[in-house]
DNA sequence: TCCTACTAGTTGACACGTCAACTATCCACG
DNA sequence: CGTGGATAGTTGACGTGTCAACTAGTAGGA
């Protein structure tokens, strides 16, 4: 495309197409069987499980921002569309009247624990399966290497 | 979560998060790369590449959308919006009359160079550098692997 | 010819994510 | 005190993506 870029060889574009194409593939799929058999979006179950590791399913705004990394805005907008379901609900910090939590409720435990059992089914079905225990765990290292340097160079 | 349910063991639980991490890490990066450096979005910069590399830089909806794996509506909302930006262009189809081009500008054209040029950077600073050379080649030897097993399962 | 089924693409409603601007509260220092 | 700057969270605008319903043109018979 332009010569004075160092473009990649042909090796190296084969291995990031392919890489593309996983991500693009995989995340797609998972997504969209989450949500045709539980109704949920990916980042309804991002929330909603960071909420269940939690005792008492309770965490500051920017608690679970930190948590699960996203911004203050995201995260606002996306509780409040959860509230709307009764999957979440908000509550008022005593202590600063500034902030405020968010409380899994009873409905969003029901539907998320529901909801893990087929993710994971799933994800071993289109994923852990797909490659040896030995080409998995060196896939889990690689995407770790990987994944640190990226954010190291941010 | 639940005994009956075949969940993931310790390892194959670091190996799964990892691969979720780069994922979310890897294109959350590239994107605000983009965005920041020319301008585009990813699903610009797609359609853009998409276009390049056929002759005359036109092609029928129909087959944009399968050379992208994008769905009809999808491309259609995006099209409209590139118009408006005069990224593309939209052509009257004279053997179909069902049917319509889409033909990148001379404007899509400069911009998709110059962006290429700066996205190939930022892929070898943030990707290929990251590994070495054999490792960089085992990870795209297992994304593809993992990539046909997803399409082969869906 | 005309009817029907199919195909190409569009549209509207709604969920999602980002950015920048905004409100309300807290807190440290004079 | 009280005031200015930092912090917690919200909001609106806009680009993006999916789904389902829609329009318009094509094609293959009876």
């Amino acid at each position: 495309m332009n010569d004075t870029v160092p473009w990649l060889s042909a090796e190296e574009q084969r291995s990031w197409r392919s890489l593309v194409r996983l991500h693009q593939k995989l995340f797609s799929s998972l997504t969209a069987d989450l949500q045709a058999r539980s109704g949920l979006s990916g980042a309804d179950f991002e929330v909603l499980v960071a909420l269940t590791d939690v005792p008492e399913g309770r965490l500051r705004f920017q608690d679970l921002a930190k948590e699960i990394e996203w911004e203050q805005s995201r995260l606002s907008h996306q509780i409040r569309r959860m509230t709307k379901r009764e999957l979440v609900a908000r509550e008022e910090c005593a202590e600063d009247g500034r902030g405020a939590f968010v409380v899994i409720t009873g409905r969003g435990r029901e539907v998320i624990e529901a909801a893990a059992a087929k993710h994971v089914v799933t994800v071993r079905r289109l994923v852990v399966d797909a490659l040896t225990p030995d080409e998995f765990a060196e896939l889990g290292r690689l995407s770790a290497k990987l994944g640190d340097h990226i954010t190291g160079s941010r």
